[in-house]
DNA sequence: ATGCCCCGCAAGGCGGGA
C-alpha cells in the first residue's frame, strides 16, 4: 500500500497539478491539507474519475483537509478530539481496507511567535500527543501524515539560522514534536533518508526552489506495527518545478500488509 | 528591517500562510 500526503495549497487551484501527480504516482491513499475549501465546493469528480473516493473536512477560505483513496475507507472521523471549540478544519482520519488507520493533518503553523497563535500552536500538538498515545495503545498499523509545520533538526533546513526565531523551529516547537515521536513512532523519511537536503517546502518567494532553500515540514510518521512493513518512502520533490505548483511536494511510503 | 509570492474572498486590498 502506497501512502501519501500532500499540501496542495488550494485545490481548486492546483486541481490539474493534483490529478497529473495521481495519475503518475499512483498513490493508493492520499491525505491533503490546506485545501481551502468548503466540503460542497471540493473538486470530486475529476479526482473521483481517477479510481478515487473522496472524504472531506473543509472550511471556507482556509486550512482544510481531505482522504482520497482507491481502497474502502471505513470509521471516517473529522477534527482532533479534546477542545470542542475549536472550528478550524487540521484533521482527518479513517481506516484503510481494514488494515491502516491514516491520520492526516494539518498543523498549525504558529507565527509569529510568542503570541495567541503560537500558544495555539502548542495546545494543538498536546491536543495530538494525546490523540498519539491512543493510536499507540491499539498496536495496530498507523500513520499519522501531514503538514506539521515543524523542522525537526537543523538538517532539516537548507538555511537554520534562518529559522532560529521562527515558530516552525523554536526549540519549545521542537521538544513538542520529540515528545510525540519519541512515544514510539517512525519518522519514515528520515529513517530511510539520512542524507542532508531532503526538503518538502519551499517558500514562493526569493526564488527559494531555483536556489534550493527548501525545509522538511510534510512528515509520516508510523507506529510500530506500520514501521514492521515499511518498505519504501520518498519524496516527489520534481513537481515544484512544475507550472502554478503548490509550495510544498508530496511525501509517501510504502507498507507491505 | 522589510518585502519578496501565492491563495481565497470579492471587487479593494487584506488575512493567512511559512
Amino acid at each position: 500500500m502506497k501512502i501519501a500526503s500532500f499540501n496542495i495549497n488550494g485545490v481548486k487551484a492546483r486541481l490539474g497539478a493534483l490529478t497529473d501527480w495521481l495519475s503518475e504516482a499512483r498513490p493508493d491513499v492520499v491525505v491533503l491539507q490546506e485545501i481551502k475549501s468548503q466540503d460542497e465546493g471540493f473538486p470530486r469528480e475529476p479526482i473521483e474519475d481517477l479510481g478515487y473516493r473522496v472524504e472531506t473536512h473543509g472550511q471556507k477560505g482556509f486550512n482544510g483537509v481531505a482522504i482520497l483513496s482507491r481502497l474502502p475507507l471505513e470509521d471516517v472521523r473529522h477534527g482532533l478530539p479534546g477542545d470542542d471549540s475549536d472550528a478550524q478544519a487540521r484533521w482527518i482520519e479513517a481506516l484503510v481496507d481494514g488494515k491502516l488507520r491514516l491520520c492526516g493533518l494539518y498543523l498549525p503553523n504558529g507565527n509569529p511567535a510568542p503570541g495567541p497563535k503560537y500558544d495555539y500552536k502548542l495546545a494543538w500538538m498536546e491536543r495530538l500527543k494525546t490523540r498519539a498515545e491512543a493510536l499507540l495503545a491499539e498496536e495496530i498499523p498507523a500513520i499519522m501524515a501531514g503538514d506539521y509545520n515543524v523542522i525537526p533538526q537543523a538538517e532539516d533546513a537548507a538555511n537554520p539560522k534562518d529559522w532560529l526565531t521562527d515558530a516552525l523551529f523554536l526549540p519549545e516547537t521542537r521538544a513538542a514534536f520529540r515528545r510525540i515521536v519519541n512515544l514510539g513512532f517512525t519518522d519514515a523519511i528520515r529513517t530511510l533518508h539520512r542524507e542532508p537536503g531532503v526538503y518538502t517546502f519551499w517558500d514562493y518567494q526569493a526564488r527559494s526552489w531555483e536556489r534550493n532553500n527548501g525545509i522538511r515540514i510534510d512528515h509520516l510518521l508510523l507506529t510500530p506495527q506500520a514501521a514492521d512493513r515499511m518498505v519504501t518512502a520518498g519524496t516527489d520533490a520534481e513537481v515544484r518545478g512544475r507550472e502554478k505548483p503548490s509550495d510544498h511536494v508530496p511525501v509517501w511510503v510504502e507498507l507491505d500488509l
